[in-house]
DNA sequence: GTCAATTCACATGAAAGAGACCACGGTCTAGTG
DNA sequence: CTAGACCGTGGTCTCTTTCATGTGAATTGACGA
């Protein structure tokens, strides 16, 4: 009976089609033929970049919305149409693109200059060299041949947050020293208010030219998805309905068209492992929960121990009382746990930054509050789903031997 | 009761140190012809 | 003679510490009605 039963399922398992055709289209790096509901900001894109083709130097421009708005994919499909036809009529234009965000490659400006450099098929060790070096060969590479050269910088706040906006400054002025190269920059930001911040000359000279993308909506959200959908999906592997979920899902978060992407496809994944042959709106629901959750535990995984102590801490303190907690609370109770776990303890200065990262991290939520005469400090609680928390609380304590 | 001064418990900033990692050039050492 | 091992120096980067300054409302206490 028992062997009958394994038997049907190795054979339903065997039979089971993928909700699937090719997940590919469903990812973020994937870039699309036609990119939906961008055209008026392809038009202009294609219009500061024109005059590369006549071998001058475009606007410096820079392009703000929120994550999941299209920037990327819009300036990335746009530059690659021109470079194509520069191509075609061979002449000498380079595009650079670099995501500041990700980190040990652009995330600082002797980073930042290194991969630029090796982009133009120069060796920069990780590290070793003078800052001013690495700019010197840099020069060079671009002064090499006469060619334009339009660096994409995207994620650009990250970069000015960690590195302070001097690179910036270099890089607007950098025209001034070359004689036969010519550079063009276009900063991507997902921080609105990230310009206000920068020194107003260097924002001058880098935002010639503004570019702004809003959200989309909850219906042009729905179009790219049925857009992806025909090639990523088997036909009929959607249930009505589960579209529009996603879309309305991903319009409440700002209009943010990779989250809907991911969460069709990660519904997709959950629906093939449930034997289902098609995606339905609860799948939905459990692709949101696994997103986030995944993301946590991650997060969490990988974070250094100090972290990992401070968050445990705050699981320690959660499990005594209902009530919100402090930063002082928390240092007392972690400085305890250090000494139990022989780990040495950081000062409350250094914790105090450590919260700041968590709450940034969207582990903890943190607001700073006034208690009046009972001073000031940081009203903390923790705003891990409920169903995650115990993968979570198991993964610090492996982690931490307790 | 009203209003400004006080006060608390941290937040927030700036600067500097420690330690890891790395390149480069000079010196030493062992193997080779 | 030469390749490789082994320093010392000088550079970046991350994580911390130290020192200094900032902050917002409950509390306090003087003042006047």
């Amino acid at each position: 009976m028992v062997a009958n039963n394994l038997d049907s399922y190795f054979e339903s398992f065997i039979n089971r089609k993928s909700v699937f055709i090719d997940k590919h289209y469903l990812q973020s790096s994937y870039t699309p033929d036609t990119i939906l509901h961008r055209d008026e900001q392809i038009k202009a894109i294609a219009n500061i970049l024109a005059p590369l083709l006549k071998l001058e130097r475009p606007s410096n421009l820079f392009v703000y919305g929120k994550t999941g708005t299209g920037k990327t994919v819009t300036v990335r499909y746009t530059t690659a149409q021109v470079h194509n036809v520069a191509e075609k009529h061979s002449r000498p234009v380079k595009i650079c693109y670099l995501n500041c965000k990700l980190k040990k490659i652009a995330d600082t400006e002797y980073r930042l200059i290194a991969e630029l450099s090796r982009m133009f098929g120069k060796a920069i060790p990780p590290t070793g060299l003078p800052t001013d070096e690495v700019y010197n060969i840099f020069f060079k590479a671009l002064n090499s041949k006469e060619q334009v050269v339009v660096l994409v910088l995207d994620e650009i706040d990250q970069l000015i947050k960690k590195a302070g906006d001097e690179i910036l400054y270099n890089l607007t002025r950098i025209n001034e020293h070359l004689e036969k190269a010519q550079v063009a920059i276009i900063g991507i930001s997902n921080d609105l208010m990230f310009v206000d911040n920068i020194d107003p000359r260097i924002k001058s000279s880098l935002s010639e030219e503004e570019l702004v993308f809003p959200p989309y909506n909850a219906i042009q959200i729905q179009e790219i998805l049925n857009s992806r959908k025909e090639k990523a999906f088997r036909k009929g592997a959607i249930a009505p309905g589960v579209i529009e979920k996603c879309a309305a899902y991903a319009a409440r978060e700002h209009g943010d068209a990779r989250r809907a992407l991911d969460l069709l496809r990660v519904a997709g994944e959950i629906a093939d492992r449930l034997g289902s042959n098609r995606v339905n709106i609860e799948h939905i629901d459990e692709a949101e929960k696994k997103i986030e959750g995944d993301r946590i535990i991650e997060i969490v995984a990988s974070y250094p121990k100090q972290f990992q102590v401070v968050l445990y801490s705050i699981f320690l303190l959660k499990k005594s009382h209902q009530d919100p907690l402090y930063t002082g609370e928390i240092y007392e109770v972690y400085k305890q746990l250090c000494k139990k776990l022989a780990v040495s303890p950081l000062t409350q200065r250094r914790i105090s930054d450590i919260l700041a990262e968590l709450d940034m991290l969207g582990l903890i939520n943190a607001k700073v509050i006034s208690k009046g005469r009972y001073g000031r400090t940081r009203e903390i609680s923790l705003s891990i789903p409920v169903n995650t928390l115990p993968k979570v609380k198991e993964i610090l304590e492996s982690s931490l031997h307790i």
